[in-house]
DNA sequence: ACCAAATAGAACCGTTTTGGGCCTAATTAA
DNA sequence: TTAATTAGGCCCAAAACGGTTCTATTTGGT
């Protein structure tokens, strides 16, 4: 359910790797390095980055691209609005004609109430937070999720995922 | 961001219109003449549904669908799994061989909890709150959505309960 | 001044997904 | 028996997506 553009991904793959170092300006080739990418795709994500004012870029020999602000203040929202556009979770939502009952509106309206919160929630994920493994990741506790919240307690849960499923 | 087919949103439309007659029987052109979708495309959704056992189908002549269970007790995320099947909001998490840098597999864990808070906060929006236009639909306050919730404050919708925990 | 290293931007193409419709069974009330 | 109705596939056009390539532009270094 609510799939997210392969791209997308990418670009937090991308912003998590630069988020490493800062302070470094990376090259389009080294960050194809760094994330196992095929350099014209790291390049063309970099680029939407760039055009997302995520990331600043320098051109000319010697250049590449730095975050534009500290991994703390650049959310998973902002990411993945740079790369596929500030497209809701519904279609119809924005599109009307279809859904003329007045069932059809009210689902409408609570769809948008949904994509309000699902966006608030990745608005409050941080790189910062995408770049530390585990600990502490996520507010969890915003949700009411007990399983979650077990599940972090268990110690060792951050070894590296050999194969890992969910 | 976070696309959702068209066909699931379709769903939920279906299932709403179905709810506000939650013990009748509603054939597939019935459905079709509410929701304002064409009949073999409303046919289609609800093969979806019932075979997603979120529908319990009548055949023969006079025979229609009926909600498998009370509006209260049917959830979003149930619908959207019935028409979408159990994808994540990342292709990569389930697919690996991309993120094998220390840096993607951080990411990769980390987009696996998003996807868990998603589907929870889908998980507790019912089609009995969807059926309701505005008042009290979702549990707003499992979030922490400062805006939101002030708008809820608003004249005319219901603000959180206020022994909601955090 | 020139060259090499980089990004910017657009265009391109093959593949996949999606939407929507159709057709043929199987089922059942009247 | 007949008409109504769902089950389940199949199919096709259109759109989206992923990834590559090409050209222009900028700029540091020699």
């Amino acid at each position: 359910m609510l799939r997210m553009s392969k791209l997308a991904d990418y670009g937090t793959v991308v912003m998590a790797a630069m988020a490493r170092a800062p302070d470094h300006i990376h090259s389009a080739a080294n960050v194809a390095e760094q994330t196992g990418l095929a350099l014209p795709t790291a390049s063309k994500v970099l680029k939407a980055l760039a055009r997302g004012s995520l990331l600043v870029s320098v051109r000319g020999a010697k250049g590449g691209y730095l975050l534009a602000r500290t991994p703390r203040e650049i959310s998973i929202a902002q990411v993945i609005g740079a790369m596929e556009g500030p497209i809701g979770v519904t279609e119809c939502s924005s599109v009307p004609g279809l859904c003329l009952q007045e069932a059809g509106c009210a689902v409408r309206t609570n769809w948008q109430r949904i994509n309000h919160m699902v966006i608030r929630a990745l608005e409050q994920i941080t790189l910062e937070q995408m770049t530390q493994p585990i600990r502490k990741t996520v507010e969890i506790s915003m949700i009411k999720a007990p399983a979650i919240r077990k599940r972090l307690q268990q110690p060792g849960v951050n070894r590296p995922p050999a194969g890992a499923q969910p």
